[in-house]
DNA sequence: AGACGTACCTGACCGC
DNA sequence: TGCGGTCAGGTACGTC
């Protein structure tokens, strides 16, 4: 569940169980996710959780010894919290907190990180110092974007996934952000206009904010349902529907699949021009 | 600097 | 039923 939105619903999912409980243990179960887990986690035990947020994809624990505990869900990461916990395969590190609940980092893929850095250092962090502008942030706009684009030739669906640009576009919602501002995803990034930059940072900002809606009644299904996120299956209008009609079109082919820096892009070569 | 390819890893699914 | 191939929501790093 590694979307922006989904990463934004755990937070807000956790923060009312978590803030200002104290971390009982933290405990990894392997030496090592994509990079080694920090050497001294159990210097966070018997510390006081002070903050949940979000930055790009990562889940930022902050903690009042000063230190963060910053986590990555990668592909294939869930980060849960459970009153009974029953040890499942591939979780990795297990928090026990003093309110009698545990919460679970299981990564199947281990494509996620744990790290533990200083609070007040965080910017200057390894992972965050390259980072760009998030998407729902006022500074994203057509200026900005130009900006960035203007002497880049690589495919627009890249730049937009490129988080040096703007953080947390992922590949299914630069597919979909390109379908609603009718852009083919092929086009080199600085021959897109103003007025389709316009479109384009419109549309990533409404799917985005549409799927962190989608993103809490999906999670509320995932504690009943089969684990499944609604969200990939009914709202999508390209992603995942190779060969299937786009909306309101009548493109013999329907929507194509091609494949981009190893990764599968779905558009319509009609509407996306 | 930018463009591009590759590596990391498990599991689900499909065709034979 | 098993086996090999392919694909999957991400990111860092090396090379040209």
């Amino acid at each position: 569940m590694p979307e922006l939105p989904e990463v934004e619903t755990v937070c807000n999912g956790l923060r009312n169980d978590i803030l200002k409980v104290k971390i009982v243990s933290a405990k990894n179960n392997r030496p090592n996710l994509r990079i080694p887990f920090p050497r001294n986690l159990k210097s966070i035990n018997d510390s006081q959780i002070t903050s949940i947020t979000r930055r790009a994809k990562y889940v930022l624990m902050g903690l009042d010894i000063g230190k963060t505990l910053i986590i990555h869900l990668g592909m294939s990461g869930k980060l849960t919290i459970t009153k009974n916990y029953q040890p499942q395969k591939h979780d990795h590190m297990v928090i026990e907190l003093s309110n009698g609940k545990t919460v679970v980092l299981n990564d199947a893929r281990r494509f996620g990180l744990v790290a533990l850095a200083d609070s007040s250092k965080l910017e200057n962090h390894k992972l965050f110092k390259h980072l760009g502008i998030e998407p729902l942030d006022k500074e994203f706009n057509t200026q900005y974007l130009f900006e960035k684009l203007k002497n880049r030739k690589i495919a627009i669906k890249l730049a937009i996934m490129d988080q040096k640009i703007v953080v947390g576009v992922g590949n299914i919602y630069a597919c979909e952000a390109l379908y609603a501002a009718k852009i083919n995803p092929t086009r080199a990034a600085n021959t897109i206009k103003n007025d389709e930059l316009k479109k384009l940072v419109a549309a990533i900002k409404k799917i985005l904010k549409q799927a962190i809606k989608a993103g809490g009644s999906s999670l509320r299904d995932y504690v009943q349902a089969d684990g499944t996120l609604g969200y990939f299956q009914t709202m999508t209008k390209v992603y995942g529907r190779e060969g299937e009609k786009c909306e309101k079109c009548n493109c013999k082919s329907g929507i194509k699949r091609i494949t981009q820096g190893g990764r599968s892009t779905f558009y319509c070569a009609k509407k996306q021009k």
